[in-house]
DNA sequence: CTCAGCCTTCTTTTT
DNA sequence: GAAGGCTGAG
């Protein structure tokens, strides 16, 4: 027996015990979401109910793990059978089953952004729509068409609302996306969006409807400020029969809406379901009175939101500063110092974090953190799947499980010597009308090639033949065959790190071991970018590194806000979009919220770009409010006047090479010159 | 048709 | 830094 009323304060517990029916639960930052959430779920298991017909959805899948093996915790073992997941990851899991209703084959490929773009691009270029002067680019197009799809708005509508200078052309970008559309079809694979376009479609076949609606007894839906219009409508389909609906969010961490999510969502929920019973949890547990006063001035200025009180449970402690500096480099400077006395005084690495707007803000940071042999861990910017050979490796093992994926193929068959993109085209309209690979080899296609794309070709097929007969054992086979193919002699002869790009091939070996097959494998990736960091290094004591984005949902005792100048934060773009001071406000809300007990507040007045030499607009709302709490100043108050500490030369070089923003190289370049 | 060499551009955030 | 575009040689 679970004693709930022993774990969870009144607020919580008035949730778990009566959360059945359409629920909203509206949780401020830090007052036991993931508590209430998980504690429904173990007393729903505890009542009778099967794992199986119990939905929790998450926004990240390391949301999804955290909250499943919470639950074990709780009950005491493993609930198997439970469906939980990312939207998305929940999406493929059940169109593996129904996508042959829709014309798809059940071993479709994933594409990511990039390989969407990729795509695309060749489609506006088919059209010829590139001649003409003031296209949009294809990333450009392809978030467009993305957020249409996902507010369920047109794609003219989203262009109107998101680029109207490109209202003209609406037609032709529609065009784009029609054979954009149908080149996924043929090709057998679906993007992110497809994933949740397909799954709402699907459920519009009663037999599909009825089976989920009847098996999903009862859903929950974490993050609900962050879903969009289309998630919305599935999950109002999935809980047409039982009416069993609890989401849980805060409209004020809201952060995603770039790629759709729609804040209205959860603000009108009560209006979408009137009989929805409203929870409030508002006693925060995380943050110190005074840190929670700030984020509450912060949040407090827009408009569009429930007005609510968070209090805080715990007493009175440091208060935030704010320190302003005359270069990045003393900004890092001064973290460096903080940290190092926050370790003294016995905090863990792992317990600090710095927070940025943007990835790029950190790489000053980075650089001094190397010089001081600080052990940090980056969070946001780069990501693994985005790495040339990562996606290299990829792409030889998605021809292999999908014949018919163009993107895939084009991007393997372009790596070998001899063949270009009109060669590819040829071999891959003859792949793609073959049953299988060796069927492909067989076909006579090596003589139709010169002398020089033979020697590719052949280069490729040493390389598919030993994957198609390793992708049925196990896909960690298959990608250390790669290792060993003369891909592997291709890496070293293009790139000076080539051992670092192997090492990265070898990790993702060792994570596919752990895979039950290569579709499987290779949709697990896809949609889920966590995998890179090891749990082993998780639990290493390092300084943490991260956008404000991916430190949602995470706590730290002392937290670092850095580049809060003007021009950066809020950022520039953002700030064109339409909502977008609110929600560049809500992301600072989110920032803030981060810290339990230390928060520091910083800028330099110098940057990348001259016009940086101003605090945060988000900082001057709140000035009073500091003050009036008698805001320590780190460093001479916040004020305009430049601090007093003093710019380390940079000597020393840093001890590993780091790869360095063009924007921080030319900022550094700048410098050298005055 | 392919490819090397040189040029520009680009990252705000992520499933 | 890297990827894409452009140009001219083979």
């Amino acid at each position: 027996m679970i004693d709930f009323k022993k774990e969870l304060n009144s607020e919580q517990l008035e949730v778990v015990a009566n959360g059945d029916g359409y629920c909203l639960v509206l949780a401020g930052a830090g007052s036991g979401k993931t508590r209430v959430i998980t504690y429904r779920v173990a007393c729903l298991l505890e009542k009778g109910v099967k794992p199986e017909n119990i939905l929790l959805l998450t926004f990240t899948n390391k949301a999804a793990k955290e909250m499943l093996s919470r639950v074990e915790k709780i009950i005491g073992k493993k609930p198997d059978g439970l469906w939980g997941g990312t939207f998305h990851a929940i999406a493929n899991r059940i169109l593996r089953a129904t996508a042959p209703l829709l014309g798809y084959q059940s071993n479709f490929s994933v594409l990511d952004q990039d390989d969407s773009e990729t795509l695309l691009k060749s489609c506006v270029k088919e059209l010829h729509f590139f001649d003409s002067k003031r296209f949009p680019s294809a990333g450009l197009i392809h978030s467009l068409y993305s957020f249409s799809r996902n507010a369920q708005i047109t794609l003219t509508e989203a262009v109107d609302w998101k680029n109207s200078s490109f209202s003209r052309v609406a037609g032709d970008i529609e065009e784009a996306t029609n054979l954009y559309q149908k080149k996924k079809k043929s090709s057998n694979v679906m993007d992110f969006d497809d994933l949740l376009v397909n799954w709402h479609e699907v459920l519009q076949k009663p037999a599909v409807l009825k089976k989920l609606a009847d098996q999903f007894q009862y859903i929950l839906i974490d993050e609900y400020q962050d879903t969009n219009r289309l998630q919305a409508a599935i999950v109002k389909l999935l809980a047409s029969v039982h009416k069993n609906l609890l989401v849980v969010g805060d409209d004020a961490q809201s952060i995603y809406s770039f790629r759709a999510a729609d804040i209205n969502n959860i603000l009108e929920f009560p209006k979408e379901f009137p009989k929805a019973k409203i929870f409030r949890l508002e006693t925060n547990y995380r943050s110190t009175p005074n840190i929670l006063n700030l984020a509450n001035d912060v949040i407090s200025q827009n408009k569009k939101q429930f007005k609510k009180k968070l209090k805080s449970h715990l007493a009175e402690l440091a208060h935030p500063q704010v320190a302003v500096f005359d270069s990045p480099f003393a900004e890092a400077n001064f973290i460096r110092q903080r940290v190092r006395e926050l370790q003294e005084a016995g905090h863990a690495l792992r317990d600090l974090a710095v927070l940025f707007r943007a990835a790029f803000h950190a790489q000053i940071l980075e650089i001094e953190l190397a010089k001081a042999g600080i052990p940090y861990e980056m969070r946001g910017g780069m990501r693994f799947f985005e790495r040339a050979h990562i996606k290299d490796t990829i792409s030889i093992l998605r021809v292999v499980n999908n014949l018919k994926d163009e993107i895939a193929w084009f991007r393997v068959l372009e790596i070998f010597q001899g063949i270009g993109h009109e060669t590819a085209r040829m071999i891959i309209t003859k792949a793609r009308q073959s049953k299988d690979l060796p069927e492909l080899f067989i076909s006579g296609i090596r003589d139709g090639l010169n002398k020089n794309a033979q020697k590719g070709w052949d280069d490729f097929v040493s390389i598919a033949k030993i994957l198609n007969e390793k992708k049925d054992q196990s896909a960690g086979d298959a990608v250390e065959g790669i290792l060993k193919s003369v891909y592997a002699d291709y890496l070293e002869d293009k790139y000076e790190n080539a051992k670092d790009r192997l090492d990265d091939i070898k990790q993702l070996g060792w994570y596919a071991k752990g895979q039950k097959s290569l579709n499987h494998f290779l949709s697990d990736i896809a949609l889920d970018e966590s995998f890179g960091k090891k749990n082993a290094r998780e639990n290493q004591d390092r300084l943490v590194l991260s956008t404000i984005h991916q430190a949602k949902g995470l706590e730290w005792e002392a937290v670092f806000l850095i580049n809060l100048a003007s021009g950066c934060f809020p950022n520039e773009r953002a700030l064109g979009e339409p909502g977008g001071e609110e929600e560049e406000r809500r992301l600072f809300y989110v920032g803030i919220t981060r810290a339990k007990r230390h928060l520091y507040l910083t800028y330099p007045t110098t940057g990348q770009r001259m016009n940086y030499n101003r605090p945060s607009p988000f900082l001057e709302d709140i000035k009073d409010g500091l003050i009036d709490r008698k805001v320590s100043d780190g460093l001479g108050g916040f004020t305009d006047e430049l601090p007093t500490i003093q710019i380390e030369e940079m000597t020393t070089p840093a001890p590993k090479k780091k790869k360095i923003d063009w924007r921080v190289k030319s900022f550094l370049k700048d410098i050298e010159d005055l």
